[in-house]
DNA sequence: TCTACCATGTAATCTGTTACATGATTGC
DNA sequence: GCAATCATGTAACAGATTACATGGTAGA
């Protein structure tokens, strides 16, 4: 999303490759741009004003080719102007194992228990990273550092869940065989 | 999504108003079905051969022209293939409030605690409405019932991570006025 | 040399969103 | 009678996803 990118290059002039890894490595799991996205996106924003390309890495130099980016004072204003603006939806959780379990009364339970054993090590696995991250960020990004413990409160969150509901699927199972809720 | 169709009428046969109310209503921070995308997606279900209409209300008798709509056999293989495959892509958060909180660094603390008091606003309201919808999940709805929970869960730690977040913008800028972090 | 990754880009397709249009019914 | 809601639908647009294509660089 555009904004996305004009906040990104208020930090620091990048190229492409680098704003998206930059957003997916750090915030991913609020939002995920997509790599056939970034480019088009850009253009878009060039053509717009809102940004500009500072310096094109050709192999003169060592590196890569790549386009570097900054901000524009157009784009600043127009940043300004979004970042005051009240959001006019509320948060929405995309997750295709959820659109899953809400039906997991039509299915089998042994497939059930599978399916949540596998979001339980994803999570886990997801948990530790997150943990092992937290204290990179120092008190100049306050507000990143506040969304990645928003990351690691959802995580904890999440993984408690999933084995409560694993706890309670595994209970109903051998109370009621071949029973379903 | 067509998966959440199929899947709302192993329940009970309805009509595309019903479907999206169901599913906006109980699940809606799950997904959220738009209401020009329902009757698309009811009619590439026809065409598929995955559901039928079973019959069309036209003012002959009471009520308003609606169709109803019931699952097909092919229907419920088609549900039960998708229901145990394994989800490829993890959860993902969507929250224009959560884009704009990351970059409240760049922009004025007098703004950011106004639009985090209305998340607070708002997310307190869904959770007595929330709180209150818990307890008519019946035993036989056990894994809507667990949604429910973990919506309730999710909008509690979402509070109380906001109201953190304002106590320590708030203090910060009592701290160093006009500073950002 | 070969693999993995860096880096940019396009095309086709599928979803999602907004806005509109129509008309019936229900309750005040 | 009027407003709100029920109900179905379309069109235009915006956003996301997948797949492909190209070529450079770094390190085993």
């Amino acid at each position: 999303m555009k904004y996305s990118v004009l906040g990104i290059l208020h930090y620091k002039d990048l190229h492409g490759y680098r704003i998206r890894e930059h957003l997916e490595r750090h915030f991913g799991f609020v939002w995920s741009i997509n790599p056939g996205q970034i480019y088009p996106v850009l253009k878009s924003l060039v053509d717009e004003g809102l940004i500009a390309i500072v310096g094109i890495n050709q192999n003169e130099n060592k590196g890569p080719y790549r386009k570097l980016y900054t901000i524009t004072e157009a784009g600043r204003a127009e940043f300004q102007r979004w970042l005051k603006e009240s959001p006019k939806k509320t948060m929405v959780v995309r997750d295709p194992f959820l659109t899953r379990f809400i039906f997991f009364g039509y299915g089998d339970i042994e497939n059930s228990l599978k399916l949540i054993n596998e979001q339980i090590a994803i999570y886990e696995e997801q948990l530790i990273y997150r943990k092992a991250n937290l204290p990179r960020w120092s008190k100049q990004s306050q507000y990143p550092r506040m969304i990645a413990e928003l990351g690691l409160s959802l995580n904890t969150m999440y993984l408690e869940w999933l084995k409560r509901a694993r706890e309670e699927i595994a209970g109903h199972k051998s109370e009621l065989p071949g029973a379903q809720g």
